[in-house]
DNA sequence: ATCTTAATTTAGGATATACTAAATACGTGT
DNA sequence: ACACGTATTTAGTATATCCTAAATTAAGAT
């Protein structure tokens, strides 16, 4: 049975949210997708009384995902990030544009088009932005990868992924060269700010970056 | 304002029905997106009432477009024939498999993605069928091929276009290597049942073709 | 234990897009 | 001019997805 592109937004953004298998609630969804709280309940419901439930729903208590609903979420997403990728890679994007694009696309793509690009693209395990793309049999890739704010001088790492889909913030990112790939070298931490500052692999002045950001870029360290 | 795929669908339906400005009916449209005709009414007058409007509705007498209304049938199906072409072209589809997904991707794809695909295409003039594709500001190519059907031995000429979607239909007629682009000769016209004996230029044995066939394919005649 | 506030759900509507059944208009042949 | 069959429209419903306003529950503070 075909899900409603709806159903598949609330599924995406519910995998999103339940960090761990923590039940996610009303509000949070309704902030996330920009919808009032009262008709996200009204979905939640519908969801959780189709057959196979996509998700489970305690009352006042949150929403997890059953199986099915995660598969979907899963398929979705992989969908976005292929997409995403693909963009990039063979349309020229720049990687701030193809959020939006890939949100509309990522409900209308056959498995046959998914397929596709995946090997066009030589089944690429991230997307532009380090994001993970689970694989064609529906796992997440799983990497060790912490917050760049997490790190003390003078630990060197390399940026993974960049979490955060706004164009005006990936722009900046891009301009400041903090690309996934990019090794960089942690200077100083200042004790009440948290700002951290940092030189980057092959560049010559130094960065001063603030959690707003910091708390944003995910890398993994080098020992 | 965007406009609902529904609607887009409504109108490239009325602008394939509607040859040389004569009005649709009500029943043909409903025949043709398989919907009730009773559904299409209701359509219609909502069409008709939008602002700007996207029909001429004269009850029980059919729709014309209006500018507007042509504007974005034509814009839409400069998506579908663009993105015909890509996934033949690009992503190794073959022409029977493309109808389908051209027209679920045909309404959500930005005019930058539209932009992108018609470049790495070299902004192409027909999509794998020989059908033309709007130009970037919305005229649509004109050429001057005629039904196969109308041809009289011993006429040469070149297939130019196959008009049916139908992925077996499809396929039939690339087994016969019919393709746009192919020449042939006719060699003979029966009198009743008005099947045409022909031969396509690099192949030996002759082909015989019913009028379900050759209606449907155009060619261009050469002098 | 009660009060207050924040989160959530219920109730009642709106819109877009379909449906069926019934009513109406049109065009053709007599 | 009329009657019949076909095309079309109207009327009344259904479903999916959103909304706002009001009611309810839960959780923390006094």
């Amino acid at each position: 049975m075909r899900l409603s592109h709806a159903i598949q937004d609330y599924l995406k953004t519910i995998y999103a949210l339940g960090v761990e298998g923590r039940p996610v609630s009303t509000t949070a969804i309704a902030r996330r997708l920009g919808i009032a709280p009262a008709s996200v309940t009204g979905m939640l419901q519908r969801m959780a009384s189709m057959s196979p439930p996509l998700i489970h729903y305690r009352k006042r208590r949150g929403v997890t995902l059953t199986e099915e609903g995660e598969r979907i979420a899963l398929e979705t997403l992989r969908h976005h990030r292929l997409l995403e990728t693909y963009l990039v890679v063979n349309l020229g994007y720049s990687w701030d544009a193809v959020h939006e694009e890939a949100c509309r696309l990522e409900h209308v793509i056959s498995e046959d088009f998914e397929r596709r690009i995946a090997e066009a693209l030589g089944n690429p395990e991230r997307d532009p932005h380090g994001d993970p793309i689970p694989t064609p049999d529906l796992t997440m890739p799983q990497s060790d990868s912490c917050p760049l704010a997490s790190l003390q001088p003078p630990q060197r790492a390399v940026v993974r992924r960049v979490c955060n889909e706004e164009p005006p913030f990936l722009r900046h990112i891009a301009r400041l060269g903090l690309k996934p790939g990019v090794r960089l070298e942690v200077l100083e931490r200042s004790a009440f700010d948290h700002n951290l500052r940092l030189r980057l692999e092959g560049h010559e002045d130094e960065l001063i970056l603030g959690p707003a950001v910091t708390e944003r870029i995910y890398v993994e360290v080098i020992s």
